[in-house]
DNA sequence: CAAACTGGTTTGATAATCAAACCTCTACTC
DNA sequence: GAGTAGAGGTTTGATTATCAAACCAGTTTG
């Protein structure tokens, strides 16, 4: 695990994981690598092709993965001549990242769905749910236990 | 409902329901506002205090923002003088992405978690189950059907 | 009426982004 | 072994986005 951490206090704004999540997987391209190994494309020319993303772009950003612990390179199991750009287990985790905005999306940001995801050949209806209760997750059932007590719910504590 | 939907076929790349919600969310700053509204913050300098984002981008963002039917500018409910920025249905949805991104910041990106969120007075511990089949939803379990035949799971066909 | 706060916009310097061309290395063809 | 065709980037030069700071107009507040 080579994984590059960030200190959330660093970054400007609230001291926050999802802003940390984002300077490392919030850039144009990133995800969408992410995704394209995710379904199986480790080379550098399939995931150029998937994403659309510019060589010099996608460059910079698969390095900047591999620092950050999400991908690594190792040779291609098929016994490649290149290596391939394969997940860390940060990198599959970003599974349910990549699948809500997917489910996001598909409701609405298109115009048609160009994807259905299947679960068991039915289509996948997710939800989220607390594995400590078992129930399912609503946005009024939740509440934020910060850490730095300078940065209350709403706006900064003086 | 002003929300504007992109055609994936018009991105680069495959077309996917995450890259354009990428599109309209995936910009540095978009999802961070989007959670100061979340928590309550509904003014323009309380969002940009707790994003810490540059003015000018700020309001570039929310504006494309409330283009996109994530956000709606209206009263603030305390009569307060000046329009407040207000989640839509759609906005409401972005919950679960950023609560994945949070979960996964904690668990990849921070040297210390910032923030834990509670649920019901207990450590939110989230799992995705598919409602169709009640069944815990893993990786391995999914496949995706794609209407365009032109874009097949690895690479392009051709 | 002055001071301060609101929600931005403008400005000017800096940095990131892009498409296209280029380069090196390996492999295959003839 | 010369020629061609990938693969995996890097370089280049023009374009665009980003940023911090200053500015501005319309409310309140004192």
């Amino acid at each position: 695990m080579t994984g590059t951490r960030i200190d959330p206090a660093t970054l400007p704004g609230r001291p926050c994981s999802a802003a940390s999540a984002l300077e490392i997987v919030g850039d144009r391209w990133a995800l969408l690598a992410v995704r394209e190994v995710l379904l199986g494309n480790h080379r550098f020319s399939q995931i150029a092709r998937g994403t659309g993303a510019p060589r010099d772009r996608l460059a910079a950003r698969l390095k900047s993965l591999v620092e950050a612990g999400v991908l690594e390179r190792r040779p291609s199991e098929e016994g490649g001549r290149y290596d391939g750009y394969h997940l860390t287990d940060a990198g599959r985790d970003l599974g349910p990242v990549i699948r809500a905005l997917l489910t996001w999306g598909n409701r609405w940001a298109v115009t048609a769905p160009p994807v259905r995801i299947l679960h068991h050949d039915h289509p996948l209806e997710p939800v989220t749910v607390c594995t400590t209760c078992g129930e399912r997750v609503r946005a009024d059932d939740l509440t934020r236990e910060v850490t730095d007590p300078a940065w209350a719910e709403e706006g900064r504590a003086r």
